[in-house]
DNA sequence: CGGTGTCTTGAATACCATCAAGTCTTGTGG
DNA sequence: CCACAAGACTTGATGGTATTCAAGACACCG
């Protein structure tokens, strides 16, 4: 088989099983295309494949790997949500950054292993791990690709420079307006918006929540039931409603 | 005159006046060579430069550069401390970095102008813009140059991440203790720290540290005040003394 | 059915911000 | 060289935002 890294603590399934659900038209945050056919994790038989790589899918809350894992490989979410946790050892944890479908857990993988943060599904994942060297040696080669992967890069540092503004010098309400904001124009990014009024799949629990916004989950809550009681949004079953988007905006951009 | 940009806010002196004091020898960071000759601004007559640059000088306290500024120019210090800053509305700051001799402004820059942010002068500051074309294209060209630039990212990125982590979840006392301790692992690399007990220039103000760390100016004093009652550090002159290395990096890593 | 995870709510507390006043230094122009 | 203004730092009093602690409701699952 074309399995080539064992992931610590993900219960991996081989390729074949999952074929169709690595939906390899959301990858537009990279937009690499270097998955071996669309829509199917296996390879044309004939042909062998330009980057070694494998498929794998973890229920959710489980690990998708550390960052000892990463030494040799390069993740990318095919399905799901996923975040990118650092953990201190007092047991508290920041997430640095969400991982939607079609994200690299991080642009500096193919350089580094990161070996400060893990990763963690949210919901189900499905995801491809690819050979680190192959993937670098297919960037190089191609111009095109590494400008679209300075493209993704220079995202990915955007909304970290933001998250370090946001940390620093905003309050929670705003922290966590802009948190769901951010996420809004991601998801739209990829078609998986609703619209009118805008309404998406929201999978987040509020301890996710307040682990990216550096609060603790009560007022992570106190906080939601506020922005309900003034209209602003709803949240039920795992989806969010934003039902006052001047309101909101608002809230999320006081200064 | 080899000058090319104008750079509003900043007074800029011509190359020649400057000479000698953009000491290449610092570009640790980013480790590419691409100064006309070393120690002086002016390029050999015979020989053309393959990257159109500039030098720069600015005082203390002056803005360097706007992100609007840096639509096709790249700026490297040369000398002194910078810091790139993030302003809001209601004129709260937060510092995403601080530049040190032979820092990029942010190695984003090479494709993107970062337009959120601004460059202001910590110290006098002198500084090297160099072509965002010409430089980009020498690095594609170079896979050896690519190499050290990716380092220089990673390096970027792993610092911006660990600010999220230290302003998401840590206190005053932990995040002040580990800027410093941040700032002098950085000049360290660049050979710019005295040894024994620990001691270097510390140009910073309170208020660059409050901006730094998401703090006030006024708690930051009290926070240092008490630093220095513990005897853990010493501050006096624009420097500072490290007295109890591991009684500091005990606050510096509480958890 | 107990166990676990999620969310809510209230009370008490801690941490840091804000406000204010005062000292000291630094720089500038007369 | 002095006078003055602005910036930098300190200290204390007060207040607000978010945390911690605790208890309970609810859903989901094996």
């Amino acid at each position: 088989m074309n399995r080539q890294v064992g992931l610590r603590g993900a219960d991996d399934h081989e390729n074949g099983s999952i074929a169709g659900e690595f939906a390899c038209s959301l990858c537009t945050a990279l937009d690499i295309n270097i998955c071996l056919s669309p829509n199917t994790g296996n390879p044309p038989a004939s042909r062998p494949a330009p980057v070694r790589q494998s498929g794998h899918s973890v229920p959710a809350r489980r690990i998708i790997c550390r960052g000892q894992d990463l030494h040799d490989i390069v993740p990318v979410i095919c399905s799901g949500w996923a975040a990118a946790i650092v953990m201190l050892s007092d047991g508290s944890r920041q997430i640095v950054s969400f991982l939607l479908p079609g994200d690299m857990i991080s642009t500096t993988m193919l350089f580094d292993s990161k070996p400060y943060c893990l990763v963690e599904a949210i919901t189900d994942v499905n995801f491809r791990t690819f050979n680190r060297t192959d993937l670098k040696a297919l960037i190089y080669k191609k111009p095109e690709l590494l400008d679209s992967f300075f493209r993704a890069w220079v995202d990915e540092k955007t909304r970290a420079d933001q998250l370090i503004v946001d940390l620093g010098r905003r309050t929670a309400d705003e922290r966590i307006a802009r948190l769901i904001l951010n996420l809004v124009d991601r998801l739209a990014q990829r078609d998986m918006v609703r619209g009118n009024p805008t309404e998406f799949d929201f999978p987040l629990r509020q301890h996710h929540i307040a682990d990216a916004t550096g609060l603790t989950p009560v007022h992570v809550s106190k906080v939601l039931t506020e922005f309900r009681r003034n209209g602003l949004i709803n949240i039920s079953e795992r989806s969010i409603t934003i039902l006052d988007p001047i309101g909101f905006g608002r809230v999320a951009n006081m200064r």
